[in-house]
DNA sequence: TTGAAAGCGCTAACAT
DNA sequence: ATGTTAGCGCTTTCAA
């Protein structure tokens, strides 16, 4: 906290009977240190438990080892699968990680927030990471690499995912396997992530020359709720669909639901397939087929690019995708 | 980073036209600035974006308005659902939260880990909550809240959960229903909550006058896996049981896996009733039967001691117990 | 190889 | 009501 009691570098330094700037020099091993005092002070620093201050060395030192994080929502399923690739990845590195989230000032606008948490972990990490923004332009001289960003054309460092052709790949196997009337529910209309989504799904039927159906599009916001309302809807059509592509997992969960509920077995008698693919996808029953975005992917290679952006590397473009791929869990065969 | 090339209170001072320390004074709402001054920091402030240095700012004061949080392994589910809770209160609070995440360090024993990190949060935060620590004495001045601590008398501040209630509650209910042979497949054996879950269970047979029997215990790891192996060992015994007690619902999903798998059906020709409840036990097939931990109220209440702390309120006791509750979400029928 | 001293951005006395 | 000043714990010149 702060009036910290904790054991600073000048007591180490008296206790080992050498000057504050010794110490330092033997925290950041910097080699021009004799063997002796080097063994002397480290051994003191191991009896006294010594740590130092982060916010005293963030202040001094251009480096930190730490990696800042920022995410719209911790309770995000979605923010936190990028997570778990991006803690790979620091292990793998050997940086430290610390997340900051806010309980007030969620009055504030999300671009402004952002902004101001990138300054305020700018202070004390080495670069920061940020979860699907809804600005790229941040005050700042550290690195920022942002993912799955909300906006078209970022101006930073940005890794996305092949949201459109992922879309597409569902279309063409449901196509391939007979589907002519296929449902869609989609996401957060907002989020370029659904947009595409859609795109795909509309791009799909239309190089098949199957006619667009208003009907069998029904407005969803990624959640399971959402796919069991819009699957009712579709379902109660007087010419219903045969197969439905959900925005999201958590919605076809929600489309399986309602599909059971209205007496369908599926995938007999409804073949249904989803966007992403979190761990939790693998408890659906029946299983389901997904397109895997890689999410953790993104934060891995995200965190990569951050790294040497740190190291003063600098890539290619400023735009990294990973690439989506279907995963075929459950054969949807056509009903026709 | 450090480098900082941010704006800092100086130069929003020579903006403004008046001294560091009135900004310093506008920015903490001393009070004792004129309102006309107030009023032109703010807007220098809100043109030049500026944002206090979190490192400055808890190197000098006090209070930094955020709290510090340590999970064991971020990718953990139970650690996760804890968070969601620390996160409802510190938005009611109104407090910042910084979850630390070290990439290296893994030679380091986890006592000393914790204690690295605590002292490493300390000096950026006013408290720090930490779960499932291995130790409960910290080098710090500033308040400690641990959450499911593995030890069996904390030193400092702790929420547990009533694991022990919570398994005599499953077997009551069990035996309840008829069952005379349950099988127990366990948790991690080093984790006090599975010891207590063992415990629970063997005193539940008991209180009942039913005989231990070794052949239905199987050993575990919280995993799904450990589920569909000690399933696998439980039901082909000679006499298998009619009810398993898993020690939490990855297991249990792990076993109700292994029946099908086997031919048999879930709940008519087995019994299943897991520990724990996390989110994504919602998605199981047949519904779950659980102990709820109200795991995220722990985070919860975990949090508002530590504010309260923070705040010089001194709580009743060092303990606090969060009760466990059983969910009967899909009737366990006896077999006999 | 080591120490002394300056100063990072900020807050909190103490002056005015 | 505002400014001046002394550090917080650390790293980093610069001297010795």
């Amino acid at each position: 906290m702060a009036r910290n009691r904790n054991v600073t570098i000048r007591e180490v330094a008296r206790a080992a009977n050498v000057s504050v700037s010794t110490v330092s020099r033997v925290l950041n091993n910097k080699g021009d240190v004799a063997q002796e005092t080097y063994e002397r002070v480290r051994a003191v620093i191991e009896e006294l438990g010594y740590t130092s201050s982060l916010a005293a060395r963030s202040m001094r030192s251009r480096r930190t080892g730490v990696i800042g994080l920022i995410m719209p929502d911790v309770e995000d399923p979605y923010a936190f699968q990028i997570m778990r690739g991006i803690n790979r990845a620091i292990a793998q590195y050997g940086y430290d990680l610390i997340l900051y989230t806010s309980g007030s000032t969620k009055k504030v606008s999300p671009p402004e927030r952002e902004k101001r948490y990138v300054s305020l972990l700018d202070s004390i990490t080495d670069g920061v990471l940020i979860v699907t923004p809804a600005t790229t332009t941040f005050p700042t001289s550290s690195p920022v690499v942002v993912i799955d960003p909300n906006i078209d054309e970022p101006e930073c460092h940005a890794v996305i995912a092949t949201n459109y052709a992922g879309a597409l790949a569902v279309m063409d196997y449901l196509i391939g396997l007979g589907h002519r009337r296929i449902g869609f529910i989609g996401g957060r209309p907002e989020l370029k992530s659904a947009i595409q989504r859609l795109q795909g799904y509309q791009d799909g039927l239309r190089k098949a020359g199957i006619p667009l159906d208003p009907d069998l599009i029904q407005n969803g916001d990624y959640t399971q709720e959402a796919g069991f309302v819009g699957a009712q809807r579709l379902l109660r059509l007087p010419n219903p669909p045969t197969a439905i592509f959900a925005a999201n997992d958590q919605t076809a969960f929600g489309v399986i639901q309602a599909a059971r509920q209205m007496g369908l077995e599926v995938p007999r008698d409804l073949s249904v397939v989803g966007f992403d693919n979190l761990p939790e996808t693998a408890y659906f029953n029946p299983p389901l087929t997904t397109v895997d975005q890689s999410i953790d992917k993104m934060g891995y290679v995200a965190t990569e690019i951050l790294i040497g952006l740190i190291r003063g590397e600098s890539p290619n473009g400023l735009l990294y995708e990973i690439p989506t791929r279907l995963i075929i869990r459950e054969s949807c065969r056509s009903l026709l």
